[in-house]
DNA sequence: GATAATGATTACAAATCGGAACGATTGTCA
DNA sequence: TGACAATCGTTCCGATTTGTAATCATTATC
């Protein structure tokens, strides 16, 4: 099913609900990180996996997929673009000569550092109308409807599919 | 199922920043309120276009498909569908025959009335972590962010990558 | 009254999706 | 050991979804 625009309806109240701010500010959020992050030619998708090799590095791609929530069959390709950009490598493991390694470059690690500089300054820019305390609370309240939903820290379910742009291969 | 990616980087300090937050959040509340609206037979999209013709009726179809953040081209087969299904009417509009007129039916206004119970049930779900002083709380501050980021009460972007952030790849 | 502009629609090509099949490797178990 | 099942990465493929462009009718412009 692709899930797209427009969400929930108001609460009992007047104004919006806290559920339908939450889906209007979160395709917000994630639009204006997206576009910040082309300019460094990467797609929220390639942004997480780098950010995943980075804290975790080795992961087999199956474990990536299923993290990211993609068909092997999907992450492959999407694999290939960031090797052949000589972001990631794939090492085989010795023990195991059936999966690959995943691990970032010197070129990759040093295109994630940009990457948290465009996270802070997109944080920044999305709480611009709060108070570093207000942003603090908002952090708090966010964080436990997170738990109570049994949201796996660092990772989301995902929106809908970026500008997973190919090589184009006209020919 | 949809696609599932990570998204933006933790803040300076340690935990995940509000912007992560609110784009993980607004995912997942995204998705819990496609479910529920599954067994109503509607996706989130024609939930929307639900909402705004019981909001303000008589919208023509560009203007809506416009709202809806989805091109011409997509919005008739799109209507046609809530048509068939008798949910939705075409009515010309005798001073300017181009465009349609599109309104309700009746039994489209008592889906839309399921659908606020729903709506109401969602928001419940969502905001089971809180009590009633900490959701308006956090209703109080999503509001002023979006307020300030200029979003338009009751609408939200889509969550598609517009068309400007189109990562410019090397041909 | 000719021409441009607009709304709804159709046509169409390109991109994307995920499932199924495949080879290579490893685990299981008798 | 040897058969057989399971797993990982990959390719293949059809089905779906996407947006752009052309089309038709109507209305605005001047």
């Amino acid at each position: 099913m692709s899930m797209n625009r427009e969400d929930e309806s108001p609460a009992p109240g007047h104004g919006p609900g806290a559920a339908f701010l939450l889906a209007q500010l979160g395709a917000h959020t994630a639009q204006l990180f997206a576009q910040r992050i082309a300019e460094l030619d990467l797609t929220p998708a390639q942004a997480g996996l780098l950010r995943l090799l980075a804290g975790t590095p080795g992961r087999s791609q199956r474990e990536l997929a299923d993290v990211l929530g993609m068909p092997p069959s999907r992450f492959v390709p999407f694999a290939d673009e960031l090797e052949e950009r000589g972001l990631i490598e794939r090492r085989r493991n010795p023990s195991d000569r059936r999966l690959y390694a995943l691990h970032l470059t010197d070129k990759g690690l040093s295109l994630f550092a940009e990457l948290r500089k465009a996270g802070a300054a997109h944080e920044q820019q999305v709480c611009q109308a709060l108070s570093a305390e207000e942003r603090q609370q908002l952090i708090g309240l966010l964080s436990r409807v997170a738990e109570q939903q049994q949201l796996t820290p660092g990772v989301h379910p995902g929106y809908r599919s970026p500008r997973t742009d190919r090589p184009t291969r006209t020919r």
